[in-house]
DNA sequence: GGCGAAATTGTGAACGCAAACATCCACGGG
DNA sequence: CCCGTGGATGTTTGCGTTCACAATTTCGCC
């Protein structure tokens, strides 16, 4: 750990190598962790890098291989819960296999600001993309992007993205309506997230879905923005519905919305009404009462999304494949039986 | 917009400056906006680079000139609210003045992940580094960094740093202290952030101060760690102290906690007990009831710490500035006067 | 109308690294 | 004993850009 005297230009590998008594190359060698380097000098070129505090030049060596160490990720400039989970997660993994993350948000996920995120990330000559895309618009600025750019889709269209990893937003929303069916109500009702979201979508089929196989009355589906202002303003409605027992919602903050308008109106949680979020933040277990919510695995959606992406930048790349990770049910309560 | 046919290697400035029939370095000059250019061949050149749908590569540029467009970010891999909203602005701001933001998180602050951090950026030759750095251990870290590399820390130490911005924690504490006095209660207590983060520290002087200038009894300060599991615990305390009246929490969280601790008690908000939080979380105005909170301007922090960093990365370098951000008081509905 | 200064354009080098190719050496089989 | 083989190292070249300097053109002015 000695320290450099001259403050001129910090040491290149020539410096690493004469210090060592070798060539540049066999510098190179080292630290690409090349074969056919012995082990003796592998020792010296070592003790030089660390005497002269020598560190490479990812920038030189980004122009000759003509690819970064750097991963570009687009997503959306919020503070939702998931997607910030979601970045936080890859960001992580991405660090232990080595490679930088460039962060490149937008404002709204419509094609022609995806277009230019993705512009300024091709323009750092990135190692590979991740978009974080959970919108219908966000389609089309896939079409346009050169073949040769490892991507990988994190909640993107199931129709369209070649290689996709997701959350298995239906079987979430499975579980939680059977759980609510199961706890006794004769139906349960819904306030979804925006429709353009697949997020929100897949949610609405899993309801859907579970009602049906269970020959259960659909009721209206009620529609949300992610929000607790959504969630309060359907839950004006939902209040003054008595035979509404039982609510999904499609995020734990539509949930808590909700719980303050049926607050509002008299109607107690779980005594009255049972509820179940999505998401599980952080401060859903001090919702009054505590939410019961199904917890997708952030974590386990990046360490995937970036395996897959790094089979494609190795080279072994097989486009097209999918990746799901189910959620989990976590049980607090906000379920009960309906009252008689 | 017409597609390069040929699968080799992008168009570099050859290619360019071959189509406009000038050489490489008045393409350069172009592309830089140099003065000493005539119109005309702007003009051409401007045509050739549109026509090949040339894009500068950003690696050469930073191998020969030493520095990238590119900044590094340092911040807890969290998903607080606060430090994901900071670097939601900030990448922003980074944007819009052709600045990548690269970050590089760190499970903890501590010396030596930081330094660690830092260290990942400095590989990339980054033009500047931004630290969100709101905990003590963090100072440390920042004494070994070569001092020729621009450095903006937000919310650090106000003792130590150079170049800081930061919330002014303590005017929003006082906001809120004097708030819940002006409505009449006797005195007001607090549960803060953990000891060791800065932004709790101002919180908690800011309330202490209040409290002293207005000759008030200063009640025992309790500590939380910013969750809504730490507003639940002291909540529990609180609640059967039937002389609290009043409460500043240190964060918004940490507020839900306190009010599920408090509702379970059957203490009625703001009835029995005002609280006023801090953070203003988008959900807050949908609690039961909805919070009155104090908003720091994420955004202004962010701006002004950009600026601040620009200034070094182009020379002018005043290091040592400082910057404040004041937050304001949202009004909702948990202040009353104390029940008489 | 010619001369110098300013504007414009071009030329060569260098940035730090990895790939391709060349070299040197030791060792073993025919 | 010679040549072939393969491991270890060195040399050269070029990646795409900017910088320092040189060359050329343009223009104003006496």
């Amino acid at each position: 750990m000695s320290v450099s005297v001259k403050r001129g230009r910090p040491p290149g590998m020539m410096d690493v190598a004469r210090l060592a008594g070798v060539s540049h190359q066999t510098v190179s060698r080292v630290l690409n962790e090349h074969k056919n380097v012995s082990e003796q000098t592998r020792l010296k070129v070592r003790a030089a890098i660390a005497e002269l505090g020598y560190r490479p030049d990812r920038a030189a060596r980004a122009l000759v291989t003509g690819t970064s160490q750097v991963i570009g990720v687009v997503a959306q400039n919020s503070s939702l819960f998931g997607p910030a989970s979601m970045l936080n997660a890859f960001e992580e993994a991405a660090q232990a296999v080595g490679f930088a993350v460039n962060v490149s948000s937008v404002r709204s996920l419509d094609q022609r600001s995806i277009a230019e995120a993705v512009d300024r990330h091709l323009d750092q000559r990135v190692a590979g993309i991740v978009m974080i895309a959970p919108v219908a618009s966000a389609g089309p600025a896939l079409e346009h992007l050169p073949a040769d750019v490892p991507l990988v889709t994190i909640d993107g269209d199931p129709e369209r993205s070649s290689t996709l990893v997701t959350v298995d937003q239906e079987a979430g929303a499975r579980a939680a309506t059977q759980r609510l069916l199961d706890a006794g109500h004769r139906t349960v009702w819904h306030i979804s997230g925006p429709s353009d979201w697949f997020d929100a979508a897949g949610r609405v089929r899993g309801w859907e879905q579970t009602l049906t196989d269970s020959g259960v009355e659909i009721p209206p589906l009620l529609t949300g923005d992610w929000s607790a202002a959504s969630g309060y303003r359907n839950g004006q409605l939902l209040a003054r519905l008595p035979d509404v027992t039982a609510v999904f919602t499609a995020n734990d903050h539509i949930a808590l919305g909700l719980l303050r308008a049926l607050n509002e109106h008299g109607r107690r949680v779980p005594d009255d009404v049972s509820i179940i979020g999505f998401d599980d933040v952080p401060e859903a277990a001090y919702f009054t009462p505590p939410l019961t919510t199904v917890r997708p695995d952030f974590a386990a959606v990046a360490t995937a999304s970036l395996e897959l992406l790094m089979e494609q930048v190795s080279g072994a790349a097989e486009v097209g494949r999918r990746r799901t990770v189910a959620p989990e049910l976590i049980e607090r309560g906000s379920v009960a039986p309906p009252a008689v």
